[in-house]
Parts: C-alpha cells; sequence; structure tokens
DNA sequence: GATGAATGAGTCTTCATTCAT
DNA sequence: TATGAATGAAGACTCATTCAT
C-alpha cells in the first residue's frame, strides 16, 4: 500500500528540480489557498507565510490562477486515474477470476482512503475550486472519461456478465460506487476528521454496504 | 409533494416584507455567489445586476458577510431539517409499521430531491461556502445535532430492532444513507446536471441499493 | 480673436458638469502629463495633486489610459480642424478675393498662435504621446485627412489656378506652410518658450518667408 | 556623400570595444526605446530581445537611464555638430564665394537627410526622450550653442552682407531654415514615411522654398 | 564576464464601505 | 429609503536593481 505523499511530489522531494523557495511557496499556496480558498487567499500573504518576496512567487509562476493551476492538476490527476489504473485490478482480470468482488471494492476503497488521507490538503483545494474555475472542470471531466470511465466500465460489465452484480446499468453502478466511496472519503476527512473514527470497521461496513446493495440475488 | 421554492420565500414573495429592491438583491446576489463563488462576487456586481446602487444593499445588509448569511441560513434549515422533520415520518412512527423502510427512503430521497431541484443555486452555494466559513460550518452542525439526528437515530433504531436493518452503528447506517442520496443529488443536478437523467429509474435504482445494502439478510 | 481655453473648456468650466473633483484630476493629469509624460506619471501623484483618493480616478476613468484619451482627444480636434475650418477661410472664398494671400497665412498662424498659447501643456502632451500610442496616431490621420487636408487642398488650388503661388504639388505646399507655421510655434512655445521673444514681428518674419517662398515669380 | 551608420559606430562595430552581448544590448534597447519609449520599456524586454541576462544589462550599465544616455548622447552629437560643421562649408567660405547660397542649403539638406534616413529610431528616440529629460534638453542646448550656432551665425551673416538674403535678425534666419529642413526630414520620416515620396524632387521645392523665402529682392 | 533568482517598492486597479444629498 | 460619489486599504502584478554562483 505504499502510496506517495502528493505534496511531497509537488515539491519535488524527489524528482523535479525546485528552488528551495518555489518549493515553499507551492507549501505555503495549498496551506492557505486549502484553509481559505483561492479567491480569498492573497498572494502577498503567501509570500509571507513561504518566507519570501511576493515578487519571488510570480518569478516561477506567471499568475496566480497558474500557481493554483500547478497544484490542481497533478491532484486531478493522481486522484482519480489511479481509481482504476492500479495493477492489482489488472491481476483480477488476468486471473479471470471475477468472484473477488470484495476485494476489488476493498482494494478500492484502501487506495483512495490512503490517498487522501496524505494529501487532505490537496483533495480539499481540488474539490472546493473546481466548482468555480470551468477550466478545472474541463480538465477534470476530459481525463474522467478517457481515463477512468472505459475501464471502471470494463470491469463493472465482466461483473454483470458474471451474474455477480444486479443488472443496473453500468453508469449507474459507477455513481452508486464511487458516490459511497467519495462520500466516505469526504465525511472521513473534510467534513467531521475529528469523530471518533475506527476506520477499518468504518471501511469493512463500507464495503459490505456496497456489495450487499449491489449484488445478484 | 408540495415544496416551497425557496428563492421565492427567500424574497418574501408571500410573507416578509422586503422591498422590491432588497428582493432584487437578494436574488442578484444568489445568483452570482453560485456562478462565481461568494469571494469573487464584488458587491457592485451585485448592485449592477439588482438595479439598484451599491449603497442600497449596505443600507439592507449591514456587511457583504451578512447579506451571504442572510441567504446561507434559511437554505441550511430548510436544506437539512425536513429531512426527518416530515409529517409522513411521524405517520408512520404512529403507525408503529416498520415494514415501511422502502416508503420511507422514497419518501426520503423524494423529498430532498425536489427541494435541490427548486433551489440549485441555494444549494450550490450552500455547499460552496460552507467550505470557507467557519460560522456557517458551527451553525450547521449545531442544526444538524440537534434537529436532524436525534430523530434519524430513533428511526433507524426502530428498524434495527426489528430487524429490517443491519446492526451497523446507527451513525453508520445514517453515514451511508445520506451519503448515498446526497451523492445522488449532487451528482444529479451539479455535476452532470446536463446528462440524460431518467429521474425516475435512477431513483428507484438508488432506493434499491440502500435497501439492498442496508437489509438483514 | 477669441479663442476658448481648452483646459477650461475640458474641464466643464462652462458647459459640461463634471464634479469638481473630476475637474481637480483633469487638471492634475494634464499638468504631470506635460511635464514628465503619460507613462512615467503614476495615478498615485495625479490623485496627491488633486487632492483625491486614488480610488476617485477610477471612479471617472475606467483605466489610466481612458483619461490620457479623454484629455488628448479633445484636443485633437481643437488643434487640428480649426487650421481650416475657420470661418475667414469662408469669408475669402465667398468673396471670390484671391489676393488675401498675406491676410489668409497671417490669419492662420494667428489663430493657431493664440490656440497653443493657451494650452501650451495640452500640446506637449499631444506632441509627445501621439508618438507612443497608434490609436491616437489613427485618430489624428482619420481626422486629418476627413477634415482639414480637403479644405486645405481647396484654398491651396484655388491660389495656385489665380498663379498667386507657385505650381509646386499641393501636398508639398501643405507641408512647406504647415511645417514653417507648426515649426515657429514649437520653437516659440515649447523648445526656447523663454527667449526673449518679439511675437509680432517674428510672426511678419514668418508670413514673409512663406509667402515669399511660395510666390509665383 | 559616405555618411556613416550609427548605430554600428555606436556598437563599435569598428573602433570601440564592446562585447557583442554589449552590443546586442545596445541594438535592442535601441529598437523598444525607439517603438515604445523609455519610460514603456523594461530592461527585462531589453535583455529578452538581445538575448541576455536581466542581470548582463546592469553590469555595462549602472542604471537603466545610463543606457538610455549613452544611446542618445552620440546621436546628439552627430545629429546637430555637422549640421554646420561640414568640410564643405569650410570650402565656401575659404573661396569667399558667397554666391552658392542654393548649393549651400543643398548641401544642408542632404546631408541631413542621408543622416537621418540611416538613423530613423536613434533620431527618433532623441526627439521623443528630450521632452522628458531635463539633463539630455540642457546637454543639447550648449552643445546647439557652442557648436553649431556661431558657426551658422558666422555664415548666415556673410549672406547678408552679401546682400544674397533679407535683412531679417540672424536668429529667425537660422529659425527658418532649420525648421524647414527638419520639418521635412520629420514628416518624411517620422510622421508619414509610407506616402509615396519623390525625395529628390521634394528635396529640390524646400530648397527653393527657403532660398526665395530668404532672397533678397 | 555572465547569469538569473531574488527582492521590495511601486504600479494600476478593485472593492467594501461610508456619507452627504 | 435610495443614491452614487468618494474613499483608502488591499489586490495582483511589474520592474529596476542586486548578488551569490
Amino acid at each position: 500500500m505504499e502510496e506517495e505523499d502528493l505534496i511531497d511530489e509537488l515539491m519535488g522531494a524527489a524528482e523535479k528540480d525546485l528552488t528551495p523557495k518555489q518549493a515553499k511557496i507551492l507549501q505555503a499556496a495549498v496551506e492557505i489557498f486549502a484553509e481559505k480558498g483561492y479567491a480569498s487567499t492573497s498572494t502577498s500573504e503567501i509570500a509571507k507565510r513561504a518566507g519570501v518576496a511576493e515578487g519571488t512567487i510570480f518569478r516561477h509562476y506567471k499568475t496566480k490562477k497558474e500557481l493554483l493551476i500547478s497544484i490542481v492538476s497533478p491532484i486531478m490527476l493522481k486522484f482519480a486515474v489511479p481509481f482504476f489504473a492500479d495493477k492489482f485490478l489488472n491481476d483480477v482480470f488476468k486471473e479471470e477470476n471475477t468472484e473477488n468482488l470484495d476485494q476489488l471494492i476493498k482494494k478500492l476503497i484502501y487506495n483512495r482512503y490512503y490517498f487522501v488521507k496524505k494529501n487532505i490538503p490537496l483533495v480539499k483545494i481540488l474539490l472546493q475550486e473546481m466548482a468555480f474555475h470551468a477550466e478545472l472542470q474541463d480538465k477534470f471531466k476530459q481525463m474522467f472519461v478517457e481515463k477512468v470511465l472505459p475501464r471502471f466500465k470494463e470491469v463493472v460489465e465482466k461483473f454483470k456478465v458474471a451474474e455477480q452484480i444486479k443488472d443496473y446499468p453500468t453508469e449507474t453502478i459507477i455513481r452508486l460506487t464511487m458516490t459511497t466511496i467519495i462520500g466516505f472519503l469526504v465525511t472521513r476527512f473534510l467534513i467531521i476528521p475529528d469523530y471518533n473514527w475506527d476506520d477499518e470497521q468504518e471501511i469493512e461496513y463500507t464495503i459490505e454496504f456496497i456489495r450487499n446493495g449491489l449484488k445478484n440475488t
């Protein structure tokens, strides 16, 4: 379950070559954008928190919006794509093993669970800002339609053919599944993060809920 | 299923005594807040769209934030409370009839479905701005805990006792149910409103999904 | 020789209804633009000299450039058009009197002399900024071609037909005449205004120079 | 009529020892200053067009203004001084031949004509920026008074004594002559360069105009 | 010598809010 | 009650200049 930490990656902890200043700017921007939203965040505040002159921000990002996008774009990819681009899923299919519905859902939830857990501020920004920036929505939709949806459909249909799940329209099944998973993650990490969560148990219930909700009887 | 139109109500079409100018201000504010968010909306734009002078806004609302709150507060109540403050539910209990799980869920979904359908911009504002304004969150949580949760728990426990639904923790059941309903509404009205929805069918599937997901077997 | 004072007019001393603040802004802008040029003048400096908040400037002029144009446009008209839109000229023609070459040139020079004398800063701005703003150039050319040139040509050709002036190309005659007049005014008011000028004498010489320069012999 | 190309000279194509980078900086600066004016030109733009780092400019010129002056100063000299520092003129006098008024004016015009033609951007900068920088004005006046005026006066007076030109004040004669020449050049190269000019003809007319304008009759 | 990241003062412009009318 | 001119603080962004490499 080694899931990368996106903020680190964003800041080139390993690969990219950002100046330390640029890294600090990104970090500060992520923090404050998550706290108060892009529109209510001033570049001067970002500069202050990053310990950098305001002009420095604009040396690295032509506009404030470019800074936002350079934060949101990577999360978008990392958040959505692996929903079904995981090796595990490939394995499932290779094995022609369709009895693993439970395993599959579990894998799915845990994978995204760890991702969100490690990237709460980024996910917050993603959800919050997508509402206001049409470009982000478009980017997201395109990516979703191209990379996530086709594979998701494939899987669902396989299970439908195997008569393991109900014969609902594929889109409906996808919607119900994603909604339940994302609903859990949002509740867990964004809405009531301070609740006394027993994550494993809760995930267990959620898996069962989905499985029973879709099970062909 | 006569569900009130909140915007009308907000503007006192009937009861409150708003000046026509004030009504126009509210309407304009709702439109623009929903489109671009509170923080990115200028009072001058609201004034322009409302056809009033900038000063007029501040005659009715001391600050821009007060204007936001005067919009969001009522929705919050109307959105959340009826989740379980409906007469129908009272009836269900009075009749000591616990076999109506299906009916209950259906009632629940349809009730909120019509509400959201009639109040999309307001719901958008509610969801978007709650992320940024702690006061709104607090207000919401308080209201939820006081007015919605207790009744919801009561119902769930009744069904648990009647062994109609699984013995999950009550909070988990509530979470799964609300998550699925809200997930549907958000997808339906905010994320992909342009999709070619067959609402009745989709609601039917959603009800089944919840019922099967929770059914005690 | 009652020539209006353009700055007063600009500021609506008589006709237009500018706020006093707006008048002060215009006056300050004219002063500073003339002194240091549009590009080197900051709106904050204009505001300070006008005794006004910086924001007030932008209530009246959407941008700094609009402020410039609202200053330059009127001068352009007033400076160029009367070059040959004067009643005197009409009279000259009506009388079918073409012996008045001297009178005509004299009228021309004096008319523009008083105009420039009263509007030095505005003329400075006009000359200086036209070099940098293509829009101003275009506006000027259009106006010149439509309103000044045709009448000027008409006059010149009349004198050519009457054999009072040389048979140079009309455009050349116009160029030589305007160049000499404008050259005098620029030298007199912009380049060496502090020289001990005997204006009447100098104008007399200039008239003679033009007349002899063009005289058909 | 071998007139040097000032830009080349400025950049030390031959004599001075500029690094190639420095040459590129000068060239870029001249281009952009001429296009949009000193005040509206950013050093970063100069650096970009010159293909050097921003810092490099300041290695060669302490300030942006120093860069301007290092461009304008040489033109000032080259533009004004030869107005009467030409060998031809010396010859005229040596020969005690004062009948060459025509020849003199012709020489004068052509000399400056070729100069301006080869150095349009530099002349543009000179004219445009002199309006805004008192230092440039002072430098120019000093140079004019010391180097140009005395010789010009000498010549004019010689012709006055020989009764070849009118007995106007010497300054007036100089003003009328220069005004007409410069007026031609400015019209020809800066104001309407795209007009279909027949330069030789036009110069011929201009010479005649000056000669007749000043001729003693 | 050349670089280019960093600076912070300064630029134009916006905005919520006030107040005299 | 309604207006809209006026405000000045704050916003995003630019720019000449410096300096460590």
